[in-house]
DNA sequence: TTTCGCCTACCGTGAAACCGGTAGGGCAGC
DNA sequence: GCTGCCCTACCGGTTTCACGGTAGGCGAAA
């Protein structure tokens, strides 16, 4: 019987390339395409998976998060995390989340299919540049462990409006709080992530798919 | 005979994938793959290329500056702009530059194939929500010429390290300048771009792809 | 030569960010 | 009850940003 495949990523265009690559191989069957962390969640709960290719950044619930739940109900679902970044701390919260493989985007399409065949075996699969990044992480013993700062509901939400260009002001106007509460949330955003600028965490939160790189209703950058 | 074509994106999984999407279109060839503007140029002063499907964030040289100098060079190539945003600016910087079509990575797979076809046949194909946001600006005249905020090299430095998170007097010390300097070239981003604070900036820089969105040596974001 | 754009550098002001501490209320768990 | 976490809010301080103007040096172009 053939693997059965699920695509998540929010490029309907990458999803629809990445299936006609995996249609080389017979051996796997691409069963649904999932645009979020939580519409994996429900194709996992109506039909049966085996393998799930997850996206870092997302809109909405990202993949880390996906993973860690959809882990929680279905800890049978093999996932191989699939991301344009090879961010250690990354790579270091999908594996803690149970995923068993981690590619960058920047890795020939090869790479997929043989990462695929190898957790499907119920093995781990790093491929070469992300294993090089996490291996001294991995060495020392705690650090997989100690390094996965969750953040809050309100953190996320403040963290998204910041990487958008809002003041605090217009922050605290927007959420209905005090600009000042905002500070301490951003104050604690940068503490526990260890970024120490507004730069940083715009970064950050677009890597991380709580902020998209350009607004959705964005008139022009230019004039 | 089959269209020639080229490739150009800085992500090696999205290339082999596309790859394998046009596979399906006996009249497509796929002849050559780039990751940068650079590779693109080089690959079209060596060989015959029909038609280029060119995404706009690519380290080095972007995709507009790469579709301006291919164009002069060859204007018998057409090309297709391929981003993961809508943003206005981009299609009206691309279309500017010479590009023919436009379509985002959250347009179906279809899309592209259409975009090929149409863009061959020497019209001009823009996805339906890039439509959208563009048809307002080119109704008014004068918008899609005057709005193309060409950056300085110096320009480009300040902007990447400023969205890497350096200080102004970090960005002096880096580029042995003083970091009123700084301060200069960044007001003077500021009011090309029409952005108002650092997010925005940051943001801009990394769809652009002047600045990756985590650093390549980042060590790991928490702790 | 003059003009223009770019890079360089400084002046100033007000707003915002950055960093620390303190503290009350709500809510869940031991 | 106590503890711990989260959200809320304010106090203070220094640094950086955001925005304005002015201006000299330099090289390319008109």
């Amino acid at each position: 019987m053939s693997l059965r495949i699920v695509l998540a990523d929010d490029h309907q265009m990458f999803r629809h390339a990445l299936r006609a690559l995996l249609a080389r191989e017979p051996a796997f069957e691409v069963v649904a395409e999932a645009a979020s962390g939580e519409e994996v969640l429900a194709i996992a709960a109506a039909q049966p998976v085996d393998l799930v290719c997850m996206d870092i950044a997302m809109p909405g619930m990202n993949g880390i998060e996906a993973t860690r739940r959809l882990l929680a109900e279905n800890p049978g679902i093999r996932v191989i995390g699939l991301s344009a970044f090879a961010d250690r701390q990354f790579v270091l919260d999908l594996l803690d989340a149970g995923a068993r493989g981690y590619i960058t985007k920047a890795e020939a399409g090869d790479e997929l299919l043989r990462a695929i065949r190898t957790v499907r075996e119920g093995r781990i699969y790093l491929c070469p540049d992300v294993a090089a990044t996490v291996t001294g992480a991995l060495l020392d013993r705690g650090s997989l462990y100690a390094a996965t700062p969750r953040l809050t509901e309100r953190e996320r939400q403040v963290l998204q409006l910041i990487a958008e260009g809002l003041t605090s002001a217009q922050i605290g106007d927007r959420l209905h709080i005090a600009a000042s509460t905002v500070d301490v949330h951003r104050r604690n955003l940068m503490r526990k992530l260890d970024l120490h600028n507004i730069a940083e965490l715009t970064r950050y939160a677009i890597a991380r798919g709580i902020s998209p790189a350009t607004r959705p209703a964005d008139g022009g950058a230019a004039g």
